[in-house]
DNA sequence: GAGTAGTGCAACTCATAAGTTGCACTTAGG
DNA sequence: CCTAAGTGCAACTTATGAGTTGCACTACTC
């Protein structure tokens, strides 16, 4: 389960990814399309969007001759589902062991 | 507030950093103390520690000539909040755009 | 007060990720 | 058909982060 986690953290963990999921927010767009807006290359979007998508955060749609790309807002419900659950896991172990520790 | 966001999940992004988290939660630790029990070396974990602290996951306790590390539930459960928020957000911005799509 | 456990700092190697350039391939459109 | 927009692949540079080793410093402890 947390195996497929991790590599989410990792792919939001880049502010440029964030700049690209914020472009998507407005609308589905082609690599070429976001390199009009961003101040990287074609080919580094090209790159951020294959991690976007080997975690699940974003989709390609073909359209024509181009792929645009879609947020998936669901894998973000998830990712947040998920790291709120272990964020309860752990205050309530948190909480075990101060009862320990004041026990002594 | 979102550029507070990014490096968490940066910090988060890394599995090693998970099996410290892990390990402090079965009670707060120093650096010496964890590498006994993970397989990497003290100054690797102190490096690791450093980040989480950067980013409030982890939070230093002096006890005599030792630094233990206690985790901060509370940062894990407002970066949740937080994509949670953020993914809400994000579907409601997509709803209305798969709305107009379809208006077309 | 001497020894030792624990920490801190610095320099180094190594791997990987970000970003670039260049070129080949495909496919819509006049 | 033929042009051009869009994409894909490959090689390269560069920066950064993970991890290591080595040494110096601090502060308990006996």
């Amino acid at each position: 389960m947390t195996d497929t986690l991790v590599p989410v953290f990792a792919a939001l963990g880049d502010e440029t990814r964030w700049s690209i999921l914020a472009a998507l927010g407005e609308g589905d767009a082609s690599a070429s399309a976001l390199a009009g807006r961003l101040p990287v290359t074609r080919q580094a979007i090209a790159k951020h969007l294959a991690v976007l998508q080997e975690v699940g955060l974003v989709e390609p749609v073909r359209v024509g001759r181009e792929v645009r790309f879609r947020v998936v807002g669901a894998t973000l419900d998830a990712t947040a589902r998920r790291l709120e659950a272990l964020g309860a896991e752990w205050d309530a172990r948190l909480a075990a062991i101060r009862q320990i520790a004041e026990s002594l």
